[in-house]
DNA sequence: GCAATATATGCAAAAACCCGCATGTGACAT
DNA sequence: ATGTCACATGCGGGTTTTTGCATATATTGC
């Protein structure tokens, strides 16, 4: 009998603000397919680094991502269910890897383990 | 073979924009259940006229609600079918009617063909 | 220790948004 | 035509957001 509680559409609204930027909405899109570091963000969205870290707090001091450092490193992680779903109802389902960024993952090469996926033990000489 | 496209974040953080306000939300989650007339939606909102019309004309110029002149009344209807699914994945699924609303459509009183469900024809006189 | 790399923070100007208020418009009745 | 009711619009100021830039911190290697 009892109707639906009223959502908080305050609080509803403020999480709602999160996506409601490109650059963060980018972020996320990729940040729901896979862990990322910071280089990595930064070569996707073209921006300088100090703007995505101010992006990246953003959504930290939210609540939604949380920051995983690894060595010099700093791995971004969505973790945040319900967002995950509104991702998911808004862009579409994950298929795949993110394609943009598994391009910028082959140009810029910073020292993070994902782009060493094999240390390769460096042969004795070239020619 | 081919990987999804990327979506236009652009665009789909504007379309965010609009949820992202609290009243605006609120409108939305009342029109998604049916069409109702400002002097209603002012009522729920405990807000100005003024301030109902212009939350509506940020809805309206966005394309995602229309306005139907009724008389002297203008109802608003939610007309943008990819908004209706968001709000379905964000605030849930619609279940019956809204509980506020209804509440308020006791209360006010305005002069709409909605609040004289039957233009009851008037008896001779009163005691 | 020092240098270099990866990331974070602080600050300020520009832009955008929020919102109250005065006023405009259009329909209907008298 | 005058008044009234329902709604729309314009405008201005206050607040937040956005974003670029300078700088700070932390880790690693030398």
């Amino acid at each position: 009998m009892a109707n639906q509680a009223m959502p908080d559409y305050e609080t509803v609204s403020g999480r709602l603000k999160l996506l409601a930027h490109p650059e963060r909405l980018r972020i996320l899109d990729a940040l729901r397919r896979d862990a990322e570091c910071v280089c990595h963000l930064e070569a996707l969205l073209g921006k300088p680094q100090p703007y995505v870290s101010q992006q990246l707090r953003i959504l930290r001091d939210a609540g939604v991502i949380r920051d995983e450092k690894e060595g010099i490193n700093v791995f971004y992680r969505l973790i945040d269910a319900e967002l995950i779903g509104w991702l998911e109802a808004i862009l579409g389902p994950v298929q795949g890897e993110h394609p943009e960024m598994a391009r910028h993952k082959k140009v810029i090469s910073c020292s993070c383990p994902k782009c060493e996926p094999a240390p390769i033990p460096l042969m004795h000489e070239p020619a």
